[in-house]
DNA sequence: TGAAGATTGTCGCGTTCCTGACAATCCGGC
DNA sequence: GCCGGATTGTCAGGAACGCGACAATCTTCA
């Protein structure tokens, strides 16, 4: 991958932008670009810190997992965004699995180059920090609706999501450009397959949505986005 | 209260211990004392951050509440303990309401002194972060527990949790030596008040733990402590 | 001591969601 | 075209849990 296209791709994201230009540089002099399977790790949960990471190609989700064998997503991270920091700063072993959603290209800049840029670059640490507490409120939002938007709420906000990031519009609609089958869905939403198929039929029946074979259309964005903000009653 | 006190209260605390000697130094000469009455707050969630802060006397609860009204308590802190990190790091609002339970004092370190301190002391930034990482483990762990396990099995984690932390043997078994309510436990594990007294009733028949007013015994650790891996079926 | 308020134990009812089951429909390979 | 497996729609039964209600018990403060 082209230097001129990590910085494009880069170019977008917030935290990046935050930082001085010469720390800016210096992390972008130190980076090494590593390509990702589809389902391939960028690291595993119990793994130790080996520095920070930015997405530059595909999706990396955070997923945590119990002892149960449940899985849960955490952060969905997309082009621009830097992840994996927590190790960086207390050197604990990392918390979640960093997975590839499609083949998939990250940035990684090691150790010891995060620690020689923090010494030569007074304000790079608290950059960091920044950087977990971005991650940390999105974590307690994502969790706070998980535990009081109703399950509608919770599908529309998933399904507005999907039709953002993957639609393509179609006739009337917006197709969202994925091989979807319920099953995957009602675990995004953490929902069983046959509630998932319910909601769905709601939706459907109130033209909100269209369903195929694998595969849907959402016909009215913001019907949809206004389902969203409805709390559990 | 006496300096020598505050020294000692805070030398319990991996955190602050972790500090070189002179920026410990500098922390506790840039402190300012304040006492917080029982159900005052220390700050509100959307409130401005002001700095860091420890807890010197008392217990300061961290509690979220969504727009429903539904309260979720993550984070309860003891002397010793330092919080308010994640504004300090991005200058961003309080996330959470820092409530006080009991009449409490508190340590407090301004934004302004705590730059300064960041400012001639290279790695304090990064201590700051590794206390945003220490604060974003457990909360992930709660949220992981809140969403997995079965209501028997948080229960049984939250008691097990306090018997350590606020445990004094009495007869056979651990009191937990805190004005502890049922509508306040219910809200720790996070079910409502009734579903509590229930399972408190199915563990004092099972003679793993004892109810009083306002108070609660553990009676059988170990019990308590196999209940807390039983996941939700 | 004697209220007054706080806390607890326990119902019953309604809602939500999970599980298992089964039939209908669709797709992809032969 | 046809078949087997994948996917979907739907139902019934049951478990978990919230809510309102009420009586019993405890604490606190006058």
């Amino acid at each position: 991958m082209e230097i001129a296209a990590v910085r494009r791709i880069l170019g977008s994201d917030a935290w990046l932008g935050g930082l001085p230009p010469d720390t800016r540089a210096a992390l972008l002099e130190a980076a090494r670009i590593r390509t990702v399977d589809n389902g391939g790790a960028v690291y595993r949960a119990g793994d130790p810190g080996d520095g920070l990471h930015a997405v530059l190609e595909g999706e990396i989700r955070l997923i945590g997992h119990t002892e149960a064998g449940r899985r849960l997503v955490y952060l969905i991270l997309r082009p621009g965004d830097w992840f994996g920091e927590m190790s960086v700063l207390d050197g604990k072993p990392r918390l979640h699995d960093a997975i590839a959603f499609g083949p998939s290209i990250v940035l990684h800049v090691d150790s010891p180059r995060i620690d020689a840029i923090a010494a030569g670059h007074p304000r790079f640490d608290r950059a960091i920090g920044a950087l977990t507490c971005q991650h940390q409120r999105a974590a307690l939002a994502f969790v706070e609706r998980t535990l009081t938007a109703s399950t509608e709420a919770r599908l529309a906000f998933v399904l507005t999501e999907m039709a953002g990031r993957h639609g393509r519009p179609v006739g009337t609609g917006v197709e969202i450009d994925l091989r979807l089958i319920q099953e995957d869905l009602a675990a995004l939403v953490g929902v069983s397959r046959q509630s998932l198929a319910a909601l769905l039929g709601r939706l459907r029946r109130e033209r909100v949505i269209e369903t195929r074979y694998a595969r849907l259309v959402v016909l009215d964005l913001e019907a949809l986005q206004q389902k969203c903000g409805r709390s559990r009653p």
